[in-house]
DNA sequence: ACCTGAACACCGTTCAAGT
DNA sequence: ACCTGAACACCGTTCAAGT
């Protein structure tokens, strides 16, 4: 079946659940989905247990095996799952200030699950839901009026700033042990970087 | 004792290692790590267990609580010791190439340990090795003519795009599943997304 | 005092036994 | 056929017993 979070993997996984019949239990992935999720919100990603998992739904661990492969497999599910949150702007809108609203809004996602964060850097992110913003992101900058190729370059460099200000919250040394006029909120920061980025690749 | 990776636990840290008295057994924090590191990059971040990297150095997994707290704590210090292999630009070189030097210096390293990169985002990164990159950052921005407020933002949202470049590129689509003329390199991305913010922090 | 074997309380995962 | 209790092979961590 494939390492989960790789495409090949997707693509196994949108056709089995395409012919998945209804379990006589009462689960189903998305109700396995969305107790993981508040599971991992309110106590964090080593609270993740198979087991801790299985007895909120009120099952023994060995039945979850029967809607999802692995532990690592339901990591993969659950990132997409957060992903599946972040909303589009309206593409009435101007590209820039779409790029701007996408950053944004993948940001407030992200830190809106900032458990779920770390598992972002552990696997491809390809996901369906992923994908869906992927698309949006490039459109974005192609109706800002890049040519198509330095459209994607500059797609994916936003996408690592974005994914990796919500990552690395400037490293946690926005603020700790300076006095409070050194500080920045992490906000301030990706607000600046994101205005850099955009005004160079506007000028270039 | 503190969480490991937080400034106060840094610091408790560095006061443990001033008056450490040599161990009866061979073993040394450096030795420790180094071989920690060895395991994970031969074997991924998964095989370091307690007890794998005690079989590698000869002990058993209780004898590595006399060197390290937790495996937490090994994860921290693994991390400090792979910021250890940054070298520092030259301080004659101008402002701006500093910059771009230190910030693919930091990627290279990265990248030589793919399976430390993860274990990035789960704690501050506050060491002494951390620091020293960090205060080299910062310098070369004042030196590149940026006030200090602004140098400071900068840094940090540097710092955050090339993080994001390294933990998240191999994370993603620059080319799987796409015609190979569709495909663009992680380098040339690290290196557009680069040149375009420091482009727009030049004019701004 | 220092070290460490053996035990404790977990964990992800499997599979034979039940329905 | 579907489900799941009980077991397996681990894991990080502790601590009493050894030197």
């Amino acid at each position: 079946m494939g390492t989960p979070g790789t495409a090949a993997w997707w693509r196994e996984h949108e056709e089995r659940l395409a012919r998945r019949r209804p379990h006589t239990d009462g689960l189903t992935l998305e109700l396995v989905l969305a107790e993981a999720l508040a599971l991992v919100d309110a106590e964090g990603m080593d609270a993740l247990t198979v087991r801790a998992l299985a007895t909120r739904l009120g099952t023994g661990s060995s039945t979850l095996y029967r809607h999802v492969a692995s532990r690592d497999e339901l990591l993969v599910l659950l990132v997409d799952a957060v992903l599946g949150e972040v909303r589009l702007p309206d593409p009435e809108l101007p590209g820039r200030v779409r790029v701007e609203q996408l950053s944004g809004e993948l940001r407030r996602v992200l830190r809106s699950h900032p458990h779920v964060v770390p598992a972002l850097s552990g696997s491809p992110i390809l996901g369906p839901n992923a994908m869906r913003a992927s698309a949006c992101g490039l459109d974005n900058l192609l109706a800002a009026g890049h040519a198509p190729e330095r459209a994607r370059t500059a797609y994916l460099a936003l996408l690592d700033y974005v994914l990796g200000s919500v990552a690395f919250d400037a490293a946690e040394m926005t603020g700790e042990g300076r006095p409070p006029h050194e500080r920045r909120s992490s906000d301030d920061v990706f607000a600046f970087g994101l205005q850099m980025f955009l005004d160079g690749i506007q000028r270039g």
